[in-house]
RNA sequence: GCCCAGGUAGCUCAGUUGGUAGAGCAGCGGACUGAAAAUCCGCGUGUCGGUGGUUCGAUUCCGCCCCUGGGCA
């Protein structure tokens, strides 16, 4: 490709996407833009190990931080924001290059999303409200008799999703498997046009950098970040509540787990995240290209 | 040096009255369309310390050796 529309960087957590970003950003008179779900939270500068001041002051960065953890953020929402972004980036006459670890960011991104209504936030309250403590099961009977169709193609366990069906069903009427197999959003970024990199190091590799990056972020500050969070009165299943770390530093803080407890688990946490991100990756990215940052030259 | 107690999966351990073994944690594989750092599904990965012996057959019984704890010297 002589002349790419925009870079995208995806790559499993603590692989040196960002560093890439920043350096290719540099190179080609880029803007760098974030596809990470919890780098959009201005709360979770530590926590969600977002870029340093000085990386966002030698480049233009977007759509970091520009959210409160007190919002309920969702791809949907994402792809809007992507959207100016991209304008942004156009009208600054700079190349965009995304980076992040959220697949199904870069799959809205490049394909399109489902154009379902959003559904307004007191519905979702109160669905949430009443779903707390109910087993997914009986969620999934509730899903059943009113749309059949999505029910059949949901796990009974699968809680998350049950709860989105059923909200989905309430606001619109409509089956959400129907309205999946409707009209979609046109892709924003043309996948064919776009310098498309997947970070692909050893998983050993990985796990030693995911290891560092949890002691580091000690002293950089995550225990008092989780606390600020935690004085926000936020309810545990808000999305930036659900952050690996932010439940074990709080732990650790009202003395719940020792420090070396709360670092075992923020380590073991990354580790399976790392390994979804890169399942994800690897078969829900085949058209991309590989790197592997351990060997120096990525 | 002697006496105990142990050596079984990456870790902590269970078990086999002799028929090549199983839990938890860790790990690995997979799914994925508005919570995606979410949610969900699947999988034991093993010279049972080593080596001789008894036996149709030893991880299990016996001998010797090695290693790790503890005790006595």
């Amino acid at each position: 490709m002589s002349r790419p529309d925009a870079i995208l960087i995806a790559g499993p957590t603590a692989s040196g996407k960002s560093r890439l970003a920043v350096e290719l950003a540099l190179k080609h008179r880029g803007v760098v833009i974030n596809a990470d779900s919890m780098q959009v939270y201005r709360e979770l500068r530590v926590l969600s190990a977002r870029p340093s001041p000085e990386d966002e002051a030698a480049v233009p960065h977007l759509l970091y931080g520009h959210v409160s953890a007190a919002t309920r953020y969702s791809v949907g929402q994402w792809l809007i924001d992507a959207g100016a972004a991209l304008a942004a980036a156009r009208g600054m006459r700079r190349l965009p290059v995304f980076v992040g670890g959220t697949g199904l960011y870069f799959k809205a991104l490049t394909e399109g999303l489902a154009s379902i209504p959003p559904i307004p936030a007191d519905l979702r309250a109160r669905l949430l409200a009443g779903a707390e403590g109910v087993p997914a099961e009986a969620l999934h009977a509730r899903l059943a008799a009113a749309d059949p169709e999505t029910a059949a193609a949901t796990r009974p366990s699968d809680r998350a999703r049950i709860l989105r069906a059923i909200e989905v069903f309430e606001a619109t009427g409509r089956p959400l498997a129907r309205w999946r197999d409707g009209a979609s959003s046109p892709p924003l970024v043309l996948a064919e046009r776009a310098e498309r990199i997947v970070l692909d190091p050893p998983r050993q590799w990985l796990h030693q950098r995911i290891a560092g990056r949890a002691e580091h972020m000690v002293q950089a500050g995550s225990i008092e970040e989780a606390r600020a969070l935690a004085r926000l009165g936020l309810s545990p299943d808000m999305p930036a509540m659900k952050a690996i770390g932010v439940r074990q530093f709080l732990d650790h803080d009202c003395g719940k787990l020792t420090l070396a407890e709360a670092l075992a688990s923020v380590k073991t946490e990354t580790r399976r995240y790392a390994k979804r991100q890169v399942t994800w990756f690897r078969h829900q990215m085949p058209g991309w290209g590989r790197r592997d940052p351990s060997t120096g030259d990525a």
